[in-house]
DNA sequence: AAATTTCTGTAACTTAGGTTACATAGTGCA
DNA sequence: TGCACTATGTAACCTAAGTTACAGAAATTT
C-alpha cells in the first residue's frame, strides 16, 4: 500500500488515459518497421488487423514509469515496440514478486484482462527502461477483436502462453528449493543471453524471486564456490554451464 | 512420472480422442436445459454459437477418469454440464497443488491451451465426481471462435479470469504464511457453502494447497483451539465465522 | 466380531528460509 | 583524497514448514 503510493507520488506516472508524446503513425510500411518484433502478428495479418494498427498513436515512456497499478482502469492496449515492462505483484510487507515481463512481440495480459472484464487487478506493471509503444483505444481493440481473425488467434495464443507460465511459477513456488529456482533463473538468463554475464543486482534478483537480498547472497555464494558462477558487483559471470545445470537439476545438493 | 503412469495404469482413462458413451443432442430446448449453468454463454449465444452447441456430443465420465495428463494432445473441448473436474499439478517427490477447479459454466483453459497453441502441457485434470460434458471437436471449436462473436468473448472471459485467479495462488505460495492459506480456503468454502460443514480429509487438503497431511492436522486442530472451527473425521465444521475471518486475516497470530 | 484399511493426533527432530545486525568493499563524485 | 552511497558478505538467531515415526480412532470388509 505504501510503497504503491510512494511510487505514484514520486516517480513519473503516466496513466493510460492521457498518453504523453503520442503521435500518428502515417504509413503502413513505417508500421511494418515498428512491429517486426511482432512475427506472428504482422506475417498473418488481415485487414481489419492493419486498420487497427494504422490508427495506433505511437507514445514514448521514460524507464520507472508506472503503467498500472492496484485498480486502475485500462484504456488502451500497449504494443510494445521498444523496451520493456515489468509486471509484478508486492506483498504488505514490502517484497515483490516478478510475475512476468513484456517484450516487443508480446501483450500484457493483464491489461488484456482489464480491458476484456472490465476488472482492475491488483498488481503492478512498470517500465524497466525507456519504452516505446503503439496504443491501441479500448473501442477500437474490441472492434477488432470482432473483426480480425488474425488479431484473435493472436491475442488467444498470448494469454494462453502466459497461464502455462504462470503454472510453471506456482509449481516452482510450490515444490522448489530456493537454490533451485536461483539455479533455474541464471540457467535461463545465460541461455538467452548466450553465457554473458548477467546485469543484476542481489537484491533485484530477490525481487524477482519473492525472496529476500540475504537469502539470494547467501546461495550465489554457495554457487561460487561450487564454482557454477563468479560474482562481482552487480553482475554474474558463469564460470561453468555444466555445474550450474547440475545445480539446477536438484543435484550436487552438496 | 511414476505416479502418472501408475494413475494411467489403473484408473479409467479416457482419451478425448475416444469419447465414451457419446450421443447427439437434440432439440435446442433441452440444449438450453443442460447449459442453464452458462449463463453468460448462452444468454447472449449468436447464431454461430448455437450451431456448434448443436453439433455437440453429450458424454458421461465416470468419477476418477484422468481427462488429460503430462504431453496429451485434446482433440476436443468440453462444456461441463454436470460434475466437476480438478486440474492440478504433481511434483517428482509425490506431493500435489490443485491449480483450479472446473465446474459447469466454466472452460478448462488448459484445455483451451492446447487447442489454440497446439502445445500439451504436463499437467493434470481428473474428474472428482461423476461428469456429464459437452464435447466439441477442435475443428468446430476454430471454426466457431471465427464466426460467433459471443463464443469468444465467453472464451476471453474465462481465459482472463483464470489468470488472475493464478495471480492469486502465486502470491498466495510467495507471501502467505500456510495457516493463513488454509484459513482462506476454509472461508472460501464456507462461503459458498453457506456454512455447512466441509467434506474433505486432511489429506486431501494438502493436495490441494501443494503441502504435507501433518501439517494441515495441526494447523487445523490450532484451528479448533481457538474455536474457528471443530474437527471431524472426514469434516470440517464452521465453529465461529468471525474467528475464523480473523485468522485469515493474518490477525490473532496466537 | 475380527481384521483391515483409512484417517487423525502428536511429539521429536531436521531443514529451509527469513531476520537482525553488522562489517566491508566498490563507485561516483565533491 | 575523502565522503556518501550502494552493493555485498556473513554470523547468529528465529521461525515456518517438512519429516519421521509412531499411536490410536473410526470406518469398512471379511
Amino acid at each position: 500500500m505504501s510503497a504503491i503510493s510512494s511510487l505514484v507520488d514520486h516517480e513519473q506516472v503516466s496513466t493510460s488515459a492521457q498518453p504523453c508524446q503520442a503521435e500518428s503513425v502515417s504509413p503502413n510500411l513505417h508500421l511494418k518497421g515498428l512491429l517486426f518484433k511482432y512475427p506472428t502478428l504482422i506475417e498473418n495479418a488481415d485487414e481489419a488487423c492493419w486498420d487497427m494498427l494504422n490508427q495506433a498513436k505511437l507514445m514514448n515512456v521514460p524507464a520507472g514509469t508506472v503503467l498500472f497499478h492496484e485498480a486502475m482502469e485500462c484504456k488502451h492496449l500497449m504494443l510494445i515496440v521498444e523496451g520493456q515492462v515489468r509486471v509484478y505483484k508486492d506483498s504488505s510487507e514490502g517484497r515483490e514478486v516478478t510475475l512476468y515481463r513484456v517484450a516487443p512481440g508480446q501483450l500484457c495480459v493483464h491489461n488484456l484482462n482489464n480491458l476484456v472484464n472490465g476488472l482492475a487487478y491488483p498488481i503492478m506493471a512498470q517500465t524497466e527502461t525507456d519504452m516505446q509503444g503503439l496504443v491501441i483505444p479500448r473501442p477500437i481493440f474490441h472492434k477488432t477483436l470482432e473483426d480480425s481473425a488474425s488479431f484473435r488467434t493472436y491475442v488467444l495464443r498470448t494469454l494462453t502462453e502466459r497461464l502455462s507460465h504462470m503454472v510453471d511459477l506456482v509449481s516452482g513456488f510450490a515444490f522448489d528449493r530456493l537454490d533451485l529456482r536461483i539455479a533455474c533463473w541464471l540457467n535461463h538468463e545465460f541461455e538467452i543471453g548466450c553465457g554473458k554475464p548477467i546485469k543484476i543486482t542481489h537484491s533485484e534478483l530477490a525481487q524477482e524471486l519473492g525472496t529476500t537480498r540475504e537469502m539470494v547472497s547467501r546461495i550465489l555464494k554457495e554457487f561460487e564456490h561450487k564454482r557454477c558462477v563468479q560474482l562481482a558487483r552487480g553482475k554474474i559471470h558463469l564460470q561453468c554451464r555444466h555445474t550450474l545445470k547440475l545445480a539446477s537439476q536438484g543435484k550436487g545438493k552438496k
